[in-house]
DNA sequence: CCGGTTGTGTGGATCGTTCCACATGTGGAA
DNA sequence: TTCCACATGTGGAACGATCCACACAACCGG
């Protein structure tokens, strides 16, 4: 006879209201801001509560609020058949934190970057979400200043360089990570470090190419004729790259690269010239992504802490939006070398 | 003196109507059933409404109307740090579809099953959402009628198996795929193809595995003592399973691989007993993920056609809350076998 | 005893849209 | 002419929450 009502009509804060014998403003406030109701009410609703099993109605809160505790999230189209490995750690977390701060993630997607301020543009016009979050930031990126003209808060992963508008955002500090790698192969005994990168189109590459100049010359090492940069869209591009490496006279003995794509290039460079990854050459690679651990050996990479960079641009976007931080907010992490098999050390006859 | 405006509240309803001197149901109807409108009414109220700029706000509408447009989808956690490199293809798809057809797609993160359902209730008794999609569908999965119990319709990504509660999904047709995976192989001259999978857990796996061996028996070989399958919830696991590949006395000269991962597993142990891929064994991949690509050499795979799948999802999904669909709707895609280096003829010495 | 402050509770108005019921004018069938 | 069907247009009510203004005590110091 108890039958649960099988997908009855939801409760509503009327029906709390009734039911705990006081108003409908009172229920409200134990709700929000429970100081302002007298213990022994906010007794009798929270059980009246718990008995109809109440929720608060989010379209209708947002509808009288203007603020939908939603942040949208353009999820990066994937170039040429090369899907960023980055992804979803990075978007597990995001969502993870942001239900636990009351907020959900609302994706869109865009072909283009054109596309992409269009799909925003609707999302905001249509009063869908209250922030957005950014990733893979340009040069002086446009969109956080076209966002806050339209009055709508931004964070981004990755830092914002140029200063017409000084905009939150969080980054991992990759001059930090390559720094470290390059630590960790002098440590094995190498003299002859190369960086292998792409162009200078993304702050990320060149973050991670001043750590890698610095480092090298702290330790008193050579950056001429060092570095090789060039596009890495698709493997074989990477590999194209990657060859230019072996071109000198005086071939490296390890390489840093900027990411994962290129130190697997890298690999298959190597082997194409008779070379062992970790006996002739040592590669690094950046992001600690799934074909660095499948690689054979398995790739040294510089890991990003993606779950808390998540969790931190959640907290930054609620801050933000409940006035609690400044909307310039930045946030600096630290990454973490994980050494694997194709770091060992450098051997004499070279 | 023409400057825009900057974070103005955005134009109503009612502003519309003013200006298109009608009144505000009118202009209701003119977006939602333009034939209701006489054609001269309703090009003065386009003409306003492109004026001011005028979208309708989603969350009045989804107050009024009750439906949210919203779909809900959860995120798989990374188990054991190996990520779902199907993910994001998927998701893009699922996104860019969505919006095309006026719908958005949330985002939900769940640790656990137990808790995924908690999320989905929560989702649905703050109104949040119109359906779910759902992916990975274990035997018997509780998911769908538990969301049909309360009044949600939902489309899963990959079969629902068990007959208690009839529900819509799309999927692969793994079957053909491990099959085409086959008929390749014997092409090439193989005779001793295994295969490589999972336990039964996931239907998914089993559905490969049939394929593999009606395949196998329509060219008249034996599937005797070429089955081995085992956890393979990290690498190390998976090599572990692989290794048994290598164990019997007439080790296979090719193999079948239930997913990418096994299958760069086997890379890993040939290699450890000096066999060469591609030359002294074939190996077939499943996913077509980026590991496939990037292995030394590149893995022959089977691509799953994600972009479809997503449209086919939100498809039924949009049909199946319009009415218009059934909401236990089937749908079959067909995968198609990518041919790189990892599969080479047989070698006569074997 | 008064004016003021604080603590607590309340119902009406409101957010921006769609649903509903109804008003009007037209035209064709009876 | 009468009647009904149909096309078109309209304002009030409703969705379910919060904002606002106010009511009513209790309590304070003067």
């Amino acid at each position: 006879m108890e039958e649960i009502e099988r997908s009855a009509k939801p409760p509503t804060l009327a029906m709390v209201a009734a039911r705990a014998g006081v108003g409908r403003q009172t229920v409200s406030y134990a709700l929000n801001m429970p100081q302002r109701v007298a213990p022994q009410t906010l007794a009798k609703v929270r059980a009246a509560i718990d008995e109809l099993g109440y929720r608060p109605n989010r379209v209708a809160r947002s509808l009288r609020t203007q603020a939908t505790r939603t942040i949208g999230y353009r999820i990066q189209p994937t170039p040429h058949g090369v899907p960023s490995p980055v992804l979803d750690r990075f978007v597990h977390a995001l969502a993870g934190t942001a239900r636990r701060q009351g907020y959900n993630i609302l994706l869109c997607a865009a072909e283009d970057d054109g596309e992409e301020l269009e799909v925003y543009d609707e999302l905001i016009r249509t009063a869908a979400v209250d922030a957005f979050v950014l990733s893979d930031p340009v040069y002086d990126d446009p969109r956080p200043a076209w966002l806050a003209e339209r009055g709508v808060p931004s964070v981004s992963f990755g830092r914002i360089w140029g200063r017409e508008h000084a905009s939150a955002w969080v980054d991992v500090d990759g001059a930090a990570g390559t720094r470290a790698a390059v630590d960790h192969l002098v440590e094995l005994g190498h003299r002859q470090i190369a960086f292998l990168g792409r162009p200078e189109d993304r702050a990320t590459v060149d973050d991670r190419f001043r750590g890698w100049k610095s480092a090298v010359q702290d330790h008193g090492l050579s950056v001429r004729g060092r570095v090789v940069r060039g596009p890495a869209e698709s493997l074989g591009q990477a590999r194209e790259v990657a060859a230019r490496l072996f071109g000198g006279k005086r071939p490296p003995t390890a390489v840093v690269a900027s990411h994962d794509l290129l130190a697997i290039a890298c690999y298959h460079e190597a082997t194409r010239r008779g070379l062992r990854i970790g006996d002739d050459l040592s590669v690094v690679g950046f992001d600690d992504s799934l074909p660095a651990l499948m690689a054979q050996p398995a790739l040294t990479s510089i890991n990003q802490p993606l779950e808390l960079v998540g969790q931190e641009i959640v907290r930054l976007v609620v801050g933000i939006l409940a006035g609690e931080l400044p909307p310039d907010h930045e946030v600096v992490l630290q990454p973490s070398l994980v050494v694997r098999e194709s770091t060992r050390p450098a051997t004499p006859h070279h």
